[in-house]
DNA sequence: AAACTAGTCAAACGTTCGTTTAAGTCGAAC
DNA sequence: GTTCGACTTAAACGAACGTTTGACTAGTTT
């Protein structure tokens, strides 16, 4: 029976591999760098997986399988629409927390030139859109293509997911400008403010603060 | 006197490696590539400029400083929050159509462990924050850091830029799915959307669009 | 005319890349 | 006890990498 332990060889190299991609890029990380730091043998990536590429892509399919899990739960509860849309938000974010690495690889590693990459990652997005079309967008808006162009979820869908990735993958100067510690309580705190800033805009976070948007300029009260 | 055409070697080479780094990633792209491609030979590049990673940062300083110039003109000006907020996000929007490849590697390249690079994007996006806290946010946040936790900019700094980026960096999958061609009208039209989100949240690009969200579930009407 | 300079080029440098090969280990199956 | 199949390994493969070298051109300076 082969051995289906978290140290097996294969989950180790997959967690090896999407530490280095995250950090360096799949291009610029070496199968030899991989396999050191999983402590394995060189060969042993190529037996198990057949090349590099296919690394990335299992990386790809297990990151978009589990959030696309992850956002039917939220966005299928019998629930009103802001209900769904503030759920959805948090277990993303929290989903994307949970796989760091993977939500980074997933994310930017975006060879243009690579077609079987992009397909991938386009079929994905299809079917998040499908689930978004069943349950959150107004029913009439699933027919025809007429009034996409009037609510244009082809740029909101990217602005959200762009939103709630931006910590993440900023994370680097964030870090340098203002040090954060990542936990659960941060992950929910941040959630509330990219849920907030989609449903209300930032005037509404801005009076969450005590502040407000002055109408007049140069007049702070 | 030397030729300081647009036919230069040196803007062919930089070009040419906008364009296929952007589309390859800075680690997947070789020297002879950028080479063949901008119609100069291989030992010119390093004559000009050294190394490949000093190609990298040249292209990153154009892009930060002339990004720079272009949020200071439009946060610097005598108006409301609301006016200086959108003319920013317009500005900010058509200086990345009109810089797609730089903008993408300057936000996609992001190498962890090169500190070099990461150091000077942290450079140019403390500055940004300088701008905005002397021209944006009230007054009387400039002062403390006490309630930056309150009006956490750190946080909605990078989900605007991220919202204000999100087409572009996604516009290999969003081309496939919805067909779009960057024209002027079109970048007006997609600083719009995220202006409005940005300032009044989804439900107002709803209510543009002749649609609510309505408050029971399964209630379309 | 000679010396100097910036530019251009083909060729080669040493290194690292992803992948493959062929030998070997070891427990289970027969 | 032998055979088998899954696993592991060191070594090597050819190709591509970023960079450097040294010769050569052509225009300017002295």
């Amino acid at each position: 029976m082969p051995d289906p332990t978290a140290d097996s060889p294969r989950r180790t190299i997959l967690d090896s591999a999407a530490h280095l991609f995250a950090r360096k890029g799949f291009a610029a990380t070496g199968m030899r760098e991989i396999a050191r730091n999983a402590h394995v043998n060189l060969a042993m990536i190529n037996y198990y997986f057949g090349s590099k590429i296919d690394i990335l892509r299992i990386l790809l399919d297990e990151f978009f399988t589990g959030f696309l899990a992850e956002a039917e739960i939220h966005l299928t509860q019998p629930a009103d629409l802001n209900t769904k849309l503030t759920a959805y938000i948090h277990g993303a974010i929290r989903y994307f927390s949970r796989n760091i690495d993977r939500h980074r690889v997933a994310i930017i590693e975006f060879p243009f030139e690579i077609p079987e990459i992009v397909d991938l990652k386009t079929n994905y997005v299809r079917r998040l859109i499908g689930l978004f079309h069943q349950n959150i967008l107004p029913p009439d808006s699933s027919r025809p293509a007429a009034n996409l162009d009037a609510f244009p979820i082809a740029i909101i869908g990217p602005a959200l997911g762009a939103m709630m990735s931006s910590f993440f993958l900023m994370s680097p100067i964030i870090s340098k400008l203002r040090p954060v510690e990542i936990t659960p309580a941060f992950i929910d705190w941040y959630a509330d403010i990219i849920a907030t800033l989609f449903l209300h805009g930032v005037p509404e976070l801005l009076s969450r603060a005590g502040m407000h948007i002055p109408s007049t300029p140069g007049d702070p009260s």
